[in-house]
DNA sequence: ATTCAAAGGAAAAATATTTTCCTTAGCAAT
DNA sequence: ATTGCTAAGGAAAATATTTTTCCTTTGAAT
């Protein structure tokens, strides 16, 4: 199955129009994994020359109210995006800074106190990388 | 051991000059166990009546910058800052949206890839507080 | 009390994000 | 293929957020 159909799709079934501008946000988000606001303009002007940040924006809010991408706040810098898929927690290299999918932990043993009611956790991990190594 | 004097040593240690107004931000800091820039800044402004906003960013970052306070970046919403303390993981309700302190899990179980050195881990549970139950 | 750098305040500037308003284009129905 | 409706795009303005500038005030060491 090709991505591209398969993200027409997945707009259309949550009764967004699949327009060229949002299939090359999500490719873009796709192809880097982990994408912040100015990485994906700066990317999409290079196909769509006049596209406006406006735009990029609407689209980000519209991709996460849908819950098609999600947001991950980095410690210390901007907000990085990324396609929404199986649960899974964050590794960011405090070197060069780019943003990792790692496997999360089985089981995670937080005591909260009585009365509270945990529905999920996202863990951070804070490193270094292999590349920068 | 009285806060103020705590707070006006800890500044002097740094560095830092002790004026009323960093040490009003402490203490609301303090109080409120975590507060965003406009809950600081609306607080100060009882005691500080012209406190300029710039001065509450300024005050941030360099509390920020000798480590003096933290920001935690919470999911969906402003960032919030806390009085740097020993580690630990954060729980934010989902309801409320305010961020108590809880004790992080003793051992984290993440599965990094090879040539990846962790350095630390940062937990934010999401789920609901005994307030909101 | 004097001195001097750091910090405060006001305003402006810079940056980031959202909204408005009009035009364009997806796409469903024909 | 054509039509019509509405969501989406683009440009510009508006709003929000954060930082900087510049001048005055003040903490604190002497």
């Amino acid at each position: 199955m090709e991505k591209s159909v398969h993200y027409a799709d997945l707009l259309k079934q949550k009764g967004l129009k699949s327009t060229p501008q949002r299939m090359a946000m999500l490719r873009i988000m796709e192809t880097k994994g982990h994408a912040d606001i100015d990485e994906i303009y700066q990317e999409i002007k290079k196909d769509f020359v006049s596209i406006s940040l406006a735009t990029v924006y609407k689209n980000i809010n519209t991709l996460l109210d849908e819950g098609i991408i999600q947001e991950i706040k980095v410690p210390q810098k901007k907000s990085k995006f990324e396609i929404a898929k199986y649960k899974h927690s964050h590794f960011v290299c405090e070197r060069c800074g780019e943003v990792y999918d790692v496997q999360r932990p089985k089981k995670l043993n937080i005591e909260l106190p009585e009365g509270f009611e945990p529905r999920e956790a996202s863990v951070m991990v804070v490193g270094v990388c292999k590349r920068c190594h």
